[in-house]
DNA sequence: ACTAAGCGGAGATCATACCTCCGCTTATAC
DNA sequence: GTATAAGCGGAGGTATGATCTCCGCTTAGT
């Protein structure tokens, strides 16, 4: 990961630095996927058990350290799109991407968040989005040419898609890390062609007590 | 409405306090409706064309103001359930509920947050959400019992759903306000128990530069 | 024309982030 | 063993942004 390994070029770290660095960065990635990045350095620092001033050492701001932490994020998806396009049944393919791609951001609330808004390195996610698109095309293309996929949805509804169904994870998440997928299966049976039943829901529904605790949670 | 007219028992305005009231109210809903609750009553105000002092002297902060409002707003969406357990066909009666709770809160940024946060007076909104509920898992029911309706969504997946909606309208409201009745279809061809073809989706698709343009402005 | 009611808006107050600074500690090289 | 550069913690500086108060002036209503 390039970002654990040390920069070519730059000094070495004296080890208990070194040894700092990474708890911070362990703990940075587990504050940013659990709670978002809104999550404050002081807190990073509390929960690595440094303190602030050891983290703006290694990191000249936020910026820097989300950026460390979400260039392998996002290689991840593209990588889970280039997969897909390998199926050899183009609807099981868009199938694994979508649901792959929405479950990665309910498991990482940073993720998501660096993934639609413009925080952090505006160039590398730019990047990743640039490469990004194209392999959504040919994906929902094939799927199309295939007559699974319904066909006048355009490439463009398949990310806004994902962020709706990764915004109603983040919501639920708490009270019920899988209720998502029930969402991503309706929404997947929207976009079929045709079909003689749904397909079967994963999760259970919530209970209407579970469903109050989320309106009292926000 | 209740919000305008003065309530029984307190002593009458002064004509120039009671058209500010106005002012007030109609800034405040057009304010909350167009970017949300977290809109300051300093904006509020200046948009009013009043001074702040003058909207505290009649609000005694801002979750007053805001159930003020959203009295009404609640009890359209269940005054829309009422309307929709009449249809003789239970599926578009259902599709018309539906539709029409996303809708609100997609026009509403402040319904929206009202509805599944806990802001405002408590009380009111829990009693409302209260009575919309049975309704809920009656329209469910009718729809399910008729054969339309996928028989394992369950009546707590409904509000959830139609949070999910509200939510991919409010990113994309700016760009293209009408663009999530596309994923109201595509969700609601979901729902179904089997069709032969996808319903005809509303809207136009976004454009790649105008996805590119929700990412930018988030 | 008198006065209670109302007005505007500067600024007090509070909350919350990000980030810096500096006196002390420690790893490492010699 | 010791010198020293590197690193450390965390109190607090700074900036921002929101809610709400206060008070000298204005105005509606009798």
């Amino acid at each position: 990961m390039s970002a654990t390994s040390p920069i070519e070029g730059e000094r070495r770290l004296r080890r208990d630095a070194a040894r700092n660095r990474r708890l911070i960065l362990d703990a940075a990635r587990e504050a940013f996927a659990a709670r978002g990045l809104h999550v404050t350095l002081d807190e990073i620092a509390r929960w690595a058990g440094v303190g602030v001033g050891t983290v703006y050492r290694r990191f000249a701001d936020k910026e820097s350290l989300i950026d460390a932490l979400f260039e392998d994020g996002i290689g991840e998806v593209v990588a889970l799109a280039e997969d897909a396009l390998d199926y050899e049944d183009s609807w099981a393919g868009f199938v694994h991407w979508f649901e792959g791609f929405v479950a990665m951001q309910a498991q990482d609330r940073g993720l998501k968040e660096v993934l639609l808004s413009s925080r952090g390195s505006q160039q590398r996610i730019a990047a990743a989005s640039e490469r990004l698109l194209p392999l959504i095309s040919r994906l929902v293309k094939r799927a199309q040419d295939a007559g699974e996929l319904r066909a006048d949805v355009r490439p463009t509804d398949i990310p806004l898609m994902g962020r709706m169904l990764a915004g109603i994870a983040d919501i639920t998440a708490d009270v019920s890390p899988e209720l998502f997928r029930r969402y991503v299966a309706i929404a997947l049976d929207g976009l079929r062609v045709s079909r003689d039943a749904p397909s079967r829901l994963p999760a259970r529904a919530l209970k209407l007590e579970q469903l109050e605790a989320i309106r009292r949670a926000q």
